[in-house]
Formats: C-alpha cells, structure tokens, sequence
DNA sequence: AGCTCTATGTCGTGC
DNA sequence: GCACGACGTAGAGCT
C-alpha cells in the first residue's frame, strides 16, 4: 500500500506521483523547491527545502520549518505534474483565480499512502455540546431562565437560544465556548436589536452572554449596552 | 541532508525521529496509527494510515485523505517518542493543558528533512495593501474624504481609517478586502457608536464600509444603522 | 502575557 | 451554490 523512493530522477518522481494520484493515494514529496501562488492574495516562496503533500481530494499543501498551517496551499482545483523543466505540481484553482505551482529542483525523499477518511475523526467539546448542557439545565444561564427556541431567526441573524427570565421578560442568549471578545458583544447586541424592531415597540429584550469567561473590553461594551454576562463552562458541571 | 527509512522497526524509527529531531530537522513518519487529542475540545481518531510530521519547532501534524487541515495537531509543548508499546508521539501543550497523543502500529516510511524557514516566503495582496491603495487616493472611498489617522484607538476597539469627509464630518472606515459579512457591519458599528460617545455627545460621526463587495444582508444592517459602503476593490486601479 | 483583528482563513450547515 | 458563523481556529501586531 506504502510505498517510497529515495532520490527518485525527476521523471520517476512525475511517474510516480501521478501514478500515485491515479490509485487514490497521497503523495508527499521532499526536495528543494520554489513556489508561487496567485489569487486572492500572492506569495512567493524562495527556494529552499519542504515538504508537499498531494492529498487524493487533490488538496496541495506546502510545509516549510515552522508553524501549523502550511506556507502555501491550494484546493479545489486540477492538479497536474510536469517534468520538462523541473518538476512542477501545479494546481489551477478551478473556478477561483486560485493558482498554486510549486517547481522542485530535485526530489529527495517520495511516499505515497492510502490515508484514512476524515470521518475516522470524532470531536468533542463544541459550542453545540455547550447549548446541549444549556438546554438540559437552564438555570445554569441565570435562576428562572426558561428556553423556548434554538435558531431563532432574525433580520440580523440566529438567536443562539431564545425565551423568557424569571420575570417573563424576552431574553436573547449568545452562547460562546471559549472566552468571548468584543464581536460577540455586539453580535449579541445586533439580535437585541433586532429582536426589540421585530417584537412591539414597546417590548422589553433582555440579552445574555454566556461564555467561559469574557474580556475586560468586552465586559465593558456588555455594560454599555445595558447586556448581561454569564459565566458557563462547556465541560465542567459546577456552572453559574 | 535528507534521509530516509523504508519499514523500519518501530526502535529503529524512535531512533531516527529523534535524533533527526535533535538535528533540527522536520521528520515525516507515515504509517498506521490511531490518536487522541485533549484540550479545549476533545478529538478521537480511529486507526487508519496518517502521515505525522514533526517540525523543529515541535509542531505536530497528522493528516489524513482530505482537506487543508490537519486531522489533530499540536504545537507549543514539547514532544516525546516512545517505542515501548508501538510508537508513541505526544505532545503535553505546555501552559494549556492540550496534549496530543499518536501511537502508530507500524512506520511504513520514515523521511527526515532540513525544511526552509518562514521568512523565505512573501504575502501580498492584503488588507494592509488595500489600506496603502486608500490612503494613496482617499477619494477612492468617497469624494473629499482626508484621513486624519490609521488604526485610531476608541472604546471598541480600533478604527482601520479615521478622518473627515468633504463637510469637515468625522469618518470611520472599516477596510474589508474581500466581500464583506454582517459582522463587519456591526464592527463598524462598533466603532461608529464609540467615536460618539468619545466625542462631543452632539457630534456627528460617520461610518463607511469599504470593501470589494457586501452581501445582502449586510447591506440592510449597513442601512438600519445609518452606514454607507464604498465599493473598493484591493487590487484592480478603476476604484469607486 | 493579554487583547484585538486579519486570513488565500477553513469547515460545516442551512437556505 | 451562497451565506453565515464557529473554530482546539492560527498568526501578527500592539500594549
């Protein structure tokens, strides 16, 4: 299923990858390199050593010394490889204007694999778990909280989660599972807003921001606009 | 520089990653695994062939059949190998508590590499670019309009452009360089609400969103709130 | 170290 | 297919 070559001519490294592609398998090549992209932005990568990997969905992914995203990548576009000058994996962006085109000037090191599906992934821990603990438990956003929706739509977007206080006042509540910064604060005001237009003139909207912990800025943008903070972990189930 | 293993033993592979490691080099190991990650979020993967490569800087990155994204990654903590029980690679994330766990059953390839640094690489063609075009021609965004400052501070965070339009009113700007959401709507906003307060209570402020283009929605939350949009594109010279 | 914001963000989901 | 928002976002720039 694996297989590899060391300091491959660049003819075999073509073959080989392209072979590769062809049976559905992800190549990575290492060798000396230079590389462009052309699209919604430009880059230039100098020459020097990497790592591209050719994933079967035709993903390119270029990875230099550091860091976890790649120096330049492409996706959804044709990928073709060429061996006259170099050897060149270019990959035209499809419908973007999107282009990549790395050219080696050697290849040290080829491996081709049949990688594993994403759905052999699971994740956990999500802002969707959180509105799930929210929802079994609505005390935990304030005592007396009662849910009447998820999703609720307005003209300015979704209400996280949407019903009414202790007091029957209609509450707006954004939900965000990691600590929250200013755009949640005004996204959050945006829904009051929007909610207050859409209601009678005269309703009362009340919002609500849950999250694990907020910003000093944003603490303070709540309190400008007259919202609320309320302090829930994802995970843990000592809330409130 | 470059070197290579073809099925090596799983203590032959420990050997190679780290002592390749200690060189300064990036390790390429593809094979059978399963892994876990813990953290912010929880993710399982179930055993299949993924390719683990393992930066100098102590990245971790494991992917598998598709997509720009790593599969599970880890960065910042430092990293281990272990042959006893298969091969482990593990991450403990340092000051977070994320920790990443790998454990392959096999090693089908091993390839050990000197990978260029981050800085052989050039980006442009961004929002940066796009402030230069705007400040260079003001009248781009409208007619008459002077800026004052750049990334001017408020409350809210800070203002992309500050200025005055052709009546002497005070401008903010919000740069966009591509098609623009609602949430840049209401980061203007923001902005817009906190130069008035800032302000005198009685002076007058404008927002302008500039941006190549809006979407639907975002062009009735610019018009609720009193803001304006001026079409800019980041590349092309026929602005307006 | 903390905070804010950009990004060729990417990725999922719902229309 | 477009739009919208979450993401273990990552990464840069500034205080």
């Amino acid at each position: 299923m694996t297989h590899s070559l060391a300091d491959p001519t660049l003819a075999d490294a073509e073959a080989f990858a392209s072979d590769a592609n062809a049976d559905g398998l992800a190549v990575s090549l290492v060798g000396p390199c230079e590389a462009t992209f052309s699209g919604r932005a430009h880059r230039d990568l100098a020459a020097g050593v990497r790592q591209l990997l050719w994933k079967p969905d035709d993903t390119l992914l270029v990875h230099g010394a550091g860091g976890r995203d790649p120096d330049a990548w492409a996706s959804g576009g044709t990928v073709t490889v060429d061996a006259n000058d170099g050897l060149v994996v270019a990959c035209d962006g499809g419908s973007a204007a999107d282009a990549l085109r790395v050219r080696f000037d050697a290849v040290h090191a080829a491996t081709a694999f049949d990688p594993v599906d994403a759905d052999a992934t699971t994740v956990s821990g999500t802002e969707a778990d959180l509105k799930e603990r929210v929802l079994a438990d609505p005390d935990l956003i304030e005592p007396g909280f009662r849910p009447l929706a998820t999703e609720r739509e307005t003209p300015a977007g979704r209400v996280d989660v949407y019903g009414r206080d202790a007091d029957g006042t209609v509450v707006a509540v954004e939900l965000k599972n990691v600590r929250a910064s200013p755009s949640a604060a005004s996204q959050l005001e945006r829904y009051v807003t929007a909610l207050r237009r859409d209601l009678h003139a005269d309703a009362e909207v009340r919002g609500i921001l849950v999250a694990p912990a907020v910003t000093e800025k944003t603490r303070r943008l709540l309190a400008e606009s007259g919202l609320a903070f309320s302090q829930v972990s994802p995970a843990d189930a000592a809330g409130r």
